[in-house]
DNA sequence: AATAATTGCGCAAACGTTTGCACAATTATA
DNA sequence: TATAATTGTGCAAACGTTTGCGCAATTATT
């Protein structure tokens, strides 16, 4: 069994009460007593145990994390800020994913619950906030891209999409379409607003064979590349949910012989690292997904501390690659 | 304040055994106690403390994962293999990184052990093993990719590169370099390993300026195709540490004006979702991530429940894709 | 009709830690 | 030298659960 703070004071011969206090320099404990308990603690492999601290009123040191998928660089370097700042704070994180199921998600804020964390920032637009609002009822709670809440950080997703549009614009496109997730969240539904609010604004017309439903991945991607194809008026440019997604879209072109930017443009959402270094590389909007981390971890601590903190919108900012080009003469 | 089973206790008329037996439809207790217990629960929001529970001698089902780096899609898909296990067991999972710094490590084994997890698994060959042991002297752990433990489940790295080598040299190759990962761990030792052993075998000559640092990622990749150009004679085809490397390295091959695989062949490891989508799609030796995932998963709660499990490797299986073809005739 | 088995519930201890309070011994102040 | 302040330590309660044991009331067995 596990040595506790009683079998260190029956080897030093002193209370349990002294043990607590000399392994925490309390002041109130003479010098030579804590070093004497704290080597011995050491050779006898003393670990407090987290759960006992927890039951008499601490607070455990951990914040949890949800998220929608391992999967999605995206949500892996949100992860890498949170973390950042979590080690800063001397936190650990629990992190857990829920793949854009409710019910994993409610299983997931029960546990935060059941571990008494000390709060949890959880990631994407889906998210059951008055589920999330009454378990955590005293463990605050930051959120990441959703808009219903109190503590949140986003980026203006609506106003990312329409800067994908204009961008095509003004190279001259006039056939834009668009590949969603394939499943409605609000996420979703802010881009498809972004993307249809722009196309209005520039007086260009919509079809709905030019929305396509995609998975917020690769494979998706790619079968959208295919219907795209069968459009009865095909695009000549088109709009991604993200930058996975315009990768499968690529690369599903490339399968049919086309190429990009020359026949299609492309563009995508988040600025994942490899969107640098895709073939050819990414025209996309910049989720600052670190500092979206670290925002949304600052935050945290700082509602842990009992200040009071408000929502915060970023702008993504579109970062012009090699995946978009001018629109070519004509499509036959 | 949370609600406890003292206050349930209190409202119901009861004592407290008799709610936390009703909660959990204890055979002792009425059935009518047991409903009018449970809803009274629900009303008042009670959530159990698994502090409280984990102190009178239960386990927390909860077992943590420790992985190198949240931005390696590698043991991203190693832990959905975890996770999809940990749940059918009905356990959470706390997952934390350490960013191959081994101080950085112990912290997280200390973690783990405070909060005294019921199992670990730790991912990635730099692992100090002997704290590990040490610390988690009574909660079972499994290993993945590396090999000093008595459980652990990796693939035989060092055979798939050469099967990479192999391959190559079949497609006529004599001049083939090798990007590392650039700091020294068993996973590198045993692929460089693999590489020389696969070139003597073939009666290939080896070259200092063929074996270059890289970084296990993209940028490092990228770095590398520029050192390799340099060389005194120029390799035709060049394996990688990792798919992310291999894609840097073509990245960097591309901004020189050389194109794959006509003008070089360049081979990943570890056949990530991408590797099928990049343009050229890559060759790979393919690590089965959420297969290793889950066997490491199985074998904790193997462990766990009180079984013995012995290590495991697996052969590395080579896919052929485009980022390989046969050696050009000849280079100016 | 007496005994045995079963059913339904409460008492109290235990898990490992922290902390307010009390108390003795030492040292500083008047 | 008496009193006050300080220093070092121990007692015991508390946190929220679980669980072995005991006991009464009910039901089943002869």
């Amino acid at each position: 069994m596990k040595v506790s703070i009683k079998d260190i004071a029956k080897r030093a011969e002193v209370s349990p009460s002294t043990v607590s206090r000399a392994l925490k320099n309390h002041p109130r404990i003479s010098a030579a007593m804590c070093d004497r308990i704290q080597t011995l603690a050491h050779e006898m492999g003393y670990v407090p145990s987290e759960a006992a601290r927890l039951l008499v009123g601490q607070q455990t040191p951990t914040i949890g994390v949800a998220i929608p998928d391992f999967s999605d660089p995206f949500y892996m370097n949100m992860l890498m800020g949170i973390e950042e700042v979590a080690i800063a704070h001397q936190h650990e994180l629990f992190v857990g994913s829920f793949n854009q199921d409710l019910h994993r998600q409610r299983k997931l804020f029960d546990a935060f619950d059941q571990k008494r964390l000390a709060g949890v920032v959880v990631a994407g637009s889906l998210v059951d906030a008055a589920y999330l609002s009454r378990a955590q009822a005293n463990a605050p709670a930051v959120l990441v891209n959703h808009y219903d809440y109190p503590h949140a950080v986003a980026v203006d997703q609506k106003r990312g999409i329409s800067k994908a549009v204009n961008h095509l614009v003004s190279l001259g496109h006039q056939r834009i379409a668009y590949v969603s997730l394939g499943t409605t969240t609000d996420s979703d539904s802010l881009r498809y607003a972004g993307y249809l609010d722009a196309l209005e604004t520039a007086n260009l017309p919509t079809h709905s064979d030019w929305v396509i439903a995609g998975d917020g991945g690769l494979q998706g991607g790619l079968a959208a590349a295919d219907k795209l194809l069968q459009a009865t008026a095909v695009p000549t440019a088109v709009v991604c949910y993200n930058d996975r997604t315009a990768i499968g879209v690529i690369n599903g072109l490339h399968q049919h012989g086309y190429a990009v930017p020359t026949d299609f443009s492309v563009i995508g959402f988040d600025d994942l690292e490899i969107a640098g270094y895709f073939l050819p590389s990414l025209t996309t909007l910049r989720q600052p997904h670190i500092h979206l981390g670290r925002q949304a971890a600052e935050k945290l601590f700082a509602l842990m501390h009992g200040a009071t903190v408000q929502a915060e919108l970023l702008e993504p900012e579109l970062i012009r690659r090699n995946s978009t080009g001018p629109v070519r003469a004509t499509m036959d």
